[in-house]
DNA sequence: GTCTATAAGTAGATAGAC
DNA sequence: GTCTATCTACTTATAGAC
């Protein structure tokens, strides 16, 4: 792998372990086995790296829920493939957990990225409650707006609380209470 | 104010605005205006003195939110009532923010208090719901843990995309979207 | 209880040779 | 592009006097 690749994955990870306050240049490099001077010869510094990480974060998560919003069912049942995607509970979101770093979220740049998903997230997910409205399968009293928002909120907060109580099984109810809320009936 | 009460305090401060890894002994210090000899004397270090900091702030958690669960009105209007609280949503919350930081979650004495307040949470919640349900004010399809949960993961996770968006508009459109879903009416 | 001194290691780079 | 050397400040304490 390349030396830019080596560094952006490295930092990716630990990002994601340990948030941006926790991540030192120093296990960067031990890490990807990178040297210093590499290292700040690709990138500006501790920010111009964490930059690049969390853009291939975010982009990464947009594709993935992408790939279920726009496949086949009922708008309800894309939700719920969604919601129910296979994830890494404890570990969190890579890009979610970023929104309580304060130099993440003061540093314009920084932020960028995460505003970008969850503004995406919340729009894309209203597009589909009002698709679902439209279509019957959901309460046309309720706001897609305001609905888009909850379950994008949803997720995020179910990892707060999965990894307060060191189990899945916070973040598996909440999912399941979401899904009952917008009225969709599981299978099986 | 005693000495022990001025270290615990600006640590509560730093810890909502930094978190743990971005609070330094040194921060605490110059924060408090108390001297390093007088710190290690009364507490065990930094994780002592976090361990403090983090239990009060919990416990302030329980009793503001348990002053609008016990409150007067309909169960659906004290879930309502809780929701809607003043928060100060660009802050973040104070104890669910430690859950995005690594020292605290390996560490079971700091993440007890996360464990304790939202198991607490997503009880009292239930119990809410379960209230409302028999009281014919919430769908009877319902399960009241699940939306328990579910509840309390739309307030931590509302926090994240408002921190993201550097707004507070997220994290309201979210709450309304959630009282839309369990049918609370607002009033006026 | 509080203060000052001390200390090994880390954080986050920069400089300049190769 | 990569390496080694260097640097200032901070981190997280401990020791022992007052």
């Amino acid at each position: 792998m390349a030396t830019p690749e080596r560094l952006i994955e490295a930092t990716r990870e630990l990002l994601w372990e340990r948030g941006y306050a926790g991540t030192s240049p120093k296990a960067i490099l031990q890490r990807s086995g990178v040297g210093v001077g590499s290292m700040y010869h690709h990138f500006d510094g501790k920010a111009g790296l964490a930059r690049a990480a969390t853009e291939r974060s975010a982009q990464e998560l947009m594709d993935a829920a992408e790939a279920h919003f726009s496949g086949p069912g009922p708008a309800t049942r894309r939700i719920a493939s969604y919601l129910l995607r296979e994830r890494d509970v404890l570990r969190g979101c890579p890009v979610g957990r970023l929104a309580m770093d304060y130099d993440v979220v003061e540093n314009p740049r920084l932020r960028a990225p995460l505003d970008e998903l969850f503004g995406w997230l919340r729009t894309r997910l209203a597009d589909l409650v009002a698709e679902g409205r439209s279509a019957g399968e959901i309460d046309a009293r309720l706001d897609p707006q305001a609905v888009g928002a909850t379950l994008a909120a949803v997720v995020q907060g179910a990892y707060v609380t999965a990894r307060s109580a060191e189990s899945t099984e916070p973040f598996e109810a909440a999912v399941r209470g979401a899904l009952q809320l917008i009225g969709y009936e599981e299978e099986c």
